[in-house]
DNA sequence: AGATAGGATGTTATACTATAACATGTCGAC
DNA sequence: GTCGACATGTTATAGTATAACATCCTATCT
């Protein structure tokens, strides 16, 4: 499996595959994808990148009604909840989720120059749990994020021209 | 390495060793561990507990002149920078550091039941770093949280008794 | 169609987390 | 002893999140 997020990959795609597939799920477990859910979803998809809470009152209040917070947060919890999308705890925002449907533990890899935010799993196992085990842990749920530079800023700081 | 923080250890010793270790630490390095800063490493040395920045206010305030939220967070700011505690991101709390002095890409393991937070290392090297390089990432830190069950919770929901 | 029950959304208010900005104090180097 | 650097005190405010209650929508049963 590989980083979805930083480069190289179809975009658009990217957004009609997660929305379709975010539509099937719910149509099979009796979720409701209500026009609210959806439309923050679509925001959240719109880029690889983190979007706060308050971002996405925003961007909904533009293109409306006026919004209040628990509008968001319900649909953020609804989204969360069941896997389309995931809290980026170190920046207290949202991505949508890159893997929809697979079960997984997600390793976010978040670039502090451009904001983007690329999701993968570990190569290994999970080295998580490994170490859950020998301290005699049950986990339940786990958060990796790792902050750096992406590929393309560290290209971008290389040749910097100006 | 294993986890410390769920049981079996010596906890006084445990106090007074970080402490110690925070002052050698600082003589090095030309650090200032002022009262103020001992004192919410003390704090958060007393239990392997995450606590809130308001949590330390309170406590600070308890014992003398009442204190605004910029005394603890520059205290914290400090203790965080310098490898004293760390943030755990999930419960916006901090914990002291278990393994003062080694440079460390900590685990914590997080019981949602007594709220107590151990912190471990990954036995098999850094995942991370290879998920990280395969996507051309360079990583400058990483948080890694679970969430779940303790040992001695997990006893006590075995044998509930009554 | 009407009644009803569950869940989704609207709305107000407020709690919790964190920092900006500026004043004041402390301590060591010169 | 004064100067500069750093630490703390203090006021105000920004940013994140949720409680609580009202309303509405939709699916189902009769």
């Amino acid at each position: 499996m590989t980083a979805i997020g930083f480069s190289g990959h179809d975009h658009s795609a990217c957004i009609s595959d997660a929305l379709a597939s975010a539509e099937a799920r719910c149509r099979e477990n009796g979720w409701r994808l209500t026009p609210m859910r959806r439309r923050v979803l679509e925001l959240l998809l719109s880029e690889h990148r983190a979007l706060g809470a308050y971002d996405l009152l925003k961007l909904l209040s533009e293109e409306g009604q006026p919004r209040q917070p628990p509008v968001v947060y319900r649909a953020l919890a609804f989204l969360t909840e069941h896997g389309f999308a995931h809290k980026i705890e170190r920046l207290n925002s949202y991505v949508a989720c890159a893997h929809p449907g697979s079960a997984h533990s997600p390793i976010f890899l978040i670039c502090s120059a451009c904001d983007k935010v690329a999701e993968t799993t570990s190569p290994s196992g999970n080295p998580l749990e490994a170490a859950a085990r020998e301290a005699g842990f049950a986990m339940e749920a786990a958060a990796i994020e790792a902050s750096g530079t992406c590929p393309e800023c560290r290209a971008r700081q290389n040749e910097p021209a100006e």
